[in-house]
DNA sequence: GTGGTCTAGACCACC
DNA sequence: GTGGTCTAGACCACA
């Protein structure tokens, strides 16, 4: 999987590379059961530091998009279950977004259209 | 207008109080035109320090949210309009919300279900 | 002379007064030698504070625009000669007004429309 | 880049700032993509509180004359296009300037004239 | 009374 | 190291 961050974006580095790892996963660079590259290999690769690798790995772990074998971390091969953690998540984004488009007026096509037309190959985020 | 923060969530505070007053404005508790508690007042009421309501008038303000007037803050008697600003905002939450619902495989059904039924009036947030 | 404020505008009103009565003299609706609206009178005309009033007339009247006779104030008969503080203050404008034209790429051209398609006859300023 | 401020001006402190900002982007002295004194420096380099620093940066960010990275500031590597705000404010003072030139009878050939004139590398403002 | 500005000092997140 | 947030308290302009 190739991924490129924004090393100068204002997003935390490590958002951007938890993300990053989501969406591979979710267009299906990343199959369930692949084995993640290491800690060390991933932070040299793309020039950050390895504790932010170590935390991102982590988190992942923590909501069981990865998980951690021996040898390092793999993609969960279950098929996730949405956890009450990523539920009040996504909960939360609705509830936000919800309030922008009344108060800017968007319609509810407005919010279907973005949706639909969601471009997860681009990275430009 | 009720309004309650959560002092120790790891969302700031002033984004809180922010979002809080376009939910007022958005069910109506706040109507165009009505005056803001003064700055020093809702401080005082709910808490918080007179700089962290400041923040919030005077970013609210730059959006056009609120409309400054010689004797205070008032909700933008005029129906806002998107802003570039507005949209790129939505358009990031949409796409990270699109990646989470792919991940935990929520079914479009299932987004436009919480979508529909946002409690606007719960502040559970 | 008709003038109009906008009591809640974001501009003092000291501010847009004393705009107004030099925009006035300037458009000829205020003829030199001229006399003024008693402070009292104008006050309670436009409904806002005698001091405010009180405050624009000794302002104009340092700045030579007015001159005090003994039953009160009228446009200064004499052609106004720019005096230091008004060229200072014009100067000011000037330089402020060319930095934000460089910064923002304006052309000459666009400013000189916009110069001399000044509108003193309206008043939303 | 050198800068100097005048404490005791009626102009507050961070307008100056947020100006001699501005002026040198104009100038070149401070050029495109060019990373700016980190707040904390800056202020006390000149001797203010960090506070009026990081208000300044933070509005010429809204600005879009500067563009915050995670290791701090720079000046906007983009070319800057006048935004309707930048427009209504640049309208607004050649209003004023047109009613001073003509209270005080200046010509149009000394205003081009102080137009062209404008010394941008004197700070007496 | 209103908001605006400025200072001082603290703690936190990110890298 | 960087900026972000929050607090506390002061003084000022405007009406």
């Amino acid at each position: 999987m190739l991924l490129e961050l924004q090393p100068y974006s204002e997003k935390p580095i490590y958002e951007q590379l938890m993300l990053e790892i989501k969406r591979g996963i979710v267009t299906g660079e990343l199959v369930p059961g692949e084995a993640l590259p290491s800690v060390r290999m991933l932070a040299t690769d793309i020039g950050i530091n390895m504790h932010t690798v170590n935390k991102v790995y982590k988190q992942l772990q923590q909501a069981k998009v990865l998980v951690k074998k021996k040898n390092g971390f793999i993609v969960n091969p279950e098929p996730l279950k949405p956890t009450e953690d990523a539920m009040t998540g996504i909960s939360e984004r609705i509830y936000e977004l919800m309030i922008e488009k009344a108060l800017y007026g968007i319609t509810d096509d407005e919010v279907l259209f973005l949706m639909k037309n969601v471009n997860l190959t681009r990275k430009e985020h």
